[in-house]
DNA sequence: GGAAAAATGGAATAAAAATTCTAAAGATAT
DNA sequence: ATATCTTTAGAATTTTTATTCCATTTTTCC
C-alpha cells in the first residue's frame, strides 16, 4: 500500500521544489538506475533542462529508455513532461511573467471580476519594474543624465499612450528648476515647438510599440540638426534608436490590451532627479 | 564588399552579447521578416532558448523556414546552432543573477549613485502597488465602476502632478470606446469645459496632497449640480471626499521629494477596463 | 516601366529525438 | 534452489522537429 507508485502524499509535482522533495523522499526505495538518475538530475538541473534523452543518458551513464521509465515512475507522461519542470525553473529565474499573467486572466473565465482586474494591472506594473532593473544599464543611465545635464533646455517628446510620461517630466523638471518644454503638438505645432532647439539643448523622446510617427519624425529631425537626443523606448528596433545618442530600454508588461507605464515613470523620475543633481555639481 | 554576409567586423558571434550587438548593427539593412525576427528574439530570448522552430515562428508571426534563413544569414549552421547561443545565456545567468547586480553596483563607482536612484524610484513604485492592494476595497471599486458605467460622458479631472493620470484615462477610455473628456483647463477654461456636464454624466476626479484647488473646486461645483463624482485621492481628509459619491484611497510612496504614480495608474487602468466591460454587459 | 535580384511562404523531406517493446539479468520470497 | 516478480539494456518504432527546396511575391536597379 505504502509502496504504491502514486499515493496521496507524493502526487506528481509540477514545480522544481516539489520534485526535489519527492526525489529526496524516495531516495531509499528507488532501484539502482533510477536512483542514479535522481542524483544526476538534482546535481545537473540545467543539463536536464536543455539536453536530449540520448545526451543526458550518456552523461548519467544509463540507457535512454531509463530516462523515460524514470519520468513515468514519478507520474509524468514521459521524459518531455519531466523536462518541462526543469525548464520552468530556469525561466522563473529570468522572469517572464507573461505566462503567469495569462493564467491569472484565463482563470477568471469570461466574467472578469473587478478585483482581479486591479490585481492584474498591479501585477503587470510590478513585473515591469522588475524587468527594468535588469534592462537598464547603469552606464547608459549615467550617460543619459550627463547628456541632459549639459543641455540648456530639455525638449520633451511623447505622444498618445506615453504622453503622460512626457507631461510628468515637464512637471518634475519644472519643480527641480530645470528648464524643460513639453512638446504637446497642440494644433499640430510640434515642429514649430521644437524649432527653437539648438545643439546646446537636448531632446528626451519617449515612444513604445506601435511607435507614433510624430515622435519618431520629430526625434529624427532633431538629430539631423545635431541636437542631442535621449530616448526611452522598448526595443532596439525602435525607430528612435537610430536618432538617439543614448537610449534606455524599458519593456513594459501588459494586462489585457493595456500596457503598464510604471517602469517608464520610475525611469523618468530617476532621470529628472539625476539630471538636477548632476547640474548642481557642475 | 561591405555588404558581404560575413565580413571581418561581423563574424558570427558565439555569445549573446555579441549576437545582440550584431543584430543591432544590422538593424537597418535587414529585410522585413528577418528584422521582425531579430526584434522578437531580443525581446523574448527565453522563448528562443526553449521553444521549437514551429512554436517560435508562430509567436513571431513568420514561417518556420524564416527562422532557419535568419540563423544562416547570421552565419550559423541552422536554427539549432543559433539556439545554442540563447541557451548558453540562460545557463550563465542562472547562478549569479542577484550577485551580478550587487557586483555591478559595488564596482562602478560614479554609476552607483545613478543606479541607486533608479532603484529607489522602482522600489517606491513597488511599495505603492503593494499598499494599494490592501487599501482599495473591492466593493468600493465595483461601485466606482458602476457609477462610471452608467454615465453618458466621463469628465476627467486632474491637475499638476496627477494630470498624467487623467490624460492617460482619456487615452484609455477613448481606446475602449467610452466617451470621455479631459478637462485640461487650457487657457483657464476648466469651468467652461465642465459646463456641459449633466446628471447623466460623471466626473472622475484625481487629486493628492497638496490638493490642487482647481480640482477640488471643479469637483465641488459638479457635485452641486448633481453630477456623480468618483474620486481617487490619498486620504479621508481630502477635499474631494466631501464632493464624491465614491472615493478610492491610494497612498503612493515617495522617494526623495517625488512621489510614485504607479498605483494610481494601475487603478486608473483597471477602472477604465472595468467600466468598459460593465457597459458591454448592460 | 521592366528585368534581375532578393526575400518570402509553404509544402516536402531529412534528421533527430522520444518512446515503446522484448529479451535477458537481477532480486526476492518461499 | 527455483519460481516469480522487478529492473534493465538495447534495438525498433513512432513522433516530433529542423531543414531544404521551389514557386511566388516583393524589392531594387537600370
Amino acid at each position: 500500500m505504502g509502496a504504491d507508485s502514486e499515493s496521496i502524499t507524493d502526487a506528481t509535482p509540477e514545480d522544481y521544489e516539489g520534485l526535489r522533495t519527492l526525489l529526496l523522499s524516495r531516495r531509499d526505495t528507488m532501484p539502482k538506475r533510477l536512483k542514479q538518475l535522481a542524483a544526476f538530475a538534482l546535481s545537473h538541473p540545467e543539463e536536464v533542462a536543455f539536453g536530449t534523452v540520448a545526451g543526458i543518458a550518456e552523461h548519467a551513464g544509463v540507457q535512454p529508455s531509463t530516462l523515460v521509465r524514470f519520468a513515468k515512475s514519478l507520474g509524468y507522461d514521459g521524459f518531455s513532461h519531466l523536462q518541462q519542470i526543469f525548464r520552468a525553473r530556469l525561466r522563473e529565474r529570468f522572469p517572464d511573467y507573461r505566462e503567469r499573467l495569462r493564467v491569472l486572466r484565463d482563470s477568471e473565465g469570461s466574467h472578469v471580476q473587478s478585483a482581479s482586474l486591479l490585481e492584474g494591472f498591479a501585477d503587470a506594473a510590478a513585473v515591469s519594474l522588475g524587468r527594468m532593473r535588469e534592462s537598464v544599464r547603469p552606464e547608459e543611465f549615467s550617460r543619459a543624465i550627463e547628456t541632459l545635464a549639459k543641455a540648456d533646455t530639455i525638449y520633451l517628446l511623447g505622444a498618445r499612450r506615453v504622453f503622460p510620461v512626457a507631461a510628468y517630466c515637464a512637471y518634475a523638471f519644472g519643480k527641480l528648476g530645470v528648464r524643460a518644454i513639453l512638446i504637446d503638438h497642440i494644433a499640430q505645432l510640434g515642429p514649430e515647438q521644437l524649432g527653437t532647439a539648438t545643439e546646446r539643448d537636448a531632446v528626451l523622446a519617449i515612444s513604445f510599440t506601435p511607435y507614433s510617427p510624430v515622435t519618431a519624425d520629430l526625434a529624427a529631425a532633431a538629430a539631423r540638426r545635431d541636437i542631442p537626443v535621449v530616448a526611452i523606448t522598448d526595443s532596439a528596433f525602435s525607430p528612435l534608436v537610430t536618432s538617439a545618442d543614448v537610449w534606455l530600454e524599458v519593456a513594459e508588461a501588459d494586462f489585457g490590451a493595456f500596457r503598464s507605464l510604471s517602469a517608464s515613470f520610475a525611469l523618468a523620475m530617476a532621470l529628472a532627479v539625476g539630471t538636477a543633481e548632476r547640474r548642481a555639481e557642475i
